[in-house]
DNA sequence: GCACTTGTTTTGAGTGATTCAAAACAACCA
DNA sequence: TGGTTGTTTTGAATCACTCAAAACAAGTGC
């Protein structure tokens, strides 16, 4: 089934491509280290280039979602297309989905547009994770 | 003015601090590079790292805000206060500022937290500045 | 005005995350 | 089963930024 979403895609099917998709699927979020360690647990020898190019190409094809927060390693997800939004914790850096808003984006148009053409709106939340705030309160 | 207003944020009034705030003046969203250029052009022999400094520095104080779009350096701006938006050219990394668009934040309080404290929400467009629309359609 | 304290900048080096490139290799098609 | 084309390995490099110690200078109080 993963197999088949790979090569739907146009790409080969590939173990360290099936053990990506795996690692993800039970590692939301996960970075590209996480992965590589995920990954050379069940596939020893591949190389962190290899998780990087795997991450490209299913990035690419629309398989998985890269996400870039500030000030933390790109993050990867396998939960594409439906355009959610994503919580990131400035204390440790924990992220977790947010589904959008309002419904749907009302957000999503901005009013002067400066003749860019806007394909994508991307929001997201800064805050503490619950575990963060407890150690700022005992302090 | 500008050495007023450091003052007035407890830091002290350096000719590094007014070069950078003056290079940022005229140089919307910069990244440290070009305003590390700008500095120097004015203060010969200042250090990469002491803009680095600065910025940091300046930051913290909130004299400005520090962008960090996926995919390009960090960029500054000296517009704070008002949490505006931006949009960013995917094609050539043009940063550009967008008004709130619905007057006020509806978008910016998520249905469901998954009990973070938020305290920032950010949103940023992603598409084509109208120099890389052009570009594309000639292509 | 002058010394002093504390915050800044310089100088020099290092790091993490990611990318590039060439050669070895393996999916998939015919 | 062979060939082609896309992948992965191996090895190296880069970019953006940070760290640390020593030299220096703003701003305070005398």
């Amino acid at each position: 089934m993963l197999g088949e979403r790979i090569r739907d895609a146009g790409l080969k099917v590939t173990e360290p491509r099936l053990a990506v998709m795996r690692a993800l699927e039970s590692r939301p979020h996960a970075d590209a280290d996480t992965v590589f360690g995920a990954v050379r647990g069940e596939l020893p020898g591949t190389s962190i280039q290899a998780v990087y190019g795997v991450l490209a190409a299913l990035a690419t094809a629309g398989l998985l979602r890269k996400i870039e927060p500030a000030g933390s390693p790109a993050r990867y997800e396998l939960r594409t297309g439906d355009n959610h939004h994503h919580v990131v914790c400035s204390g440790c850096g924990a992220l977790e989905d947010v589904d959008c808003v309002v419904g749907h984006a009302p957000c999503l148009i901005p009013s002067a547009d400066s003749g860019f053409s806007i394909h994508t709106a991307e929001v997201t939340f800064w805050g503490l994770c619950p575990a963060c705030q407890a150690s700022q309160d005992s302090h």
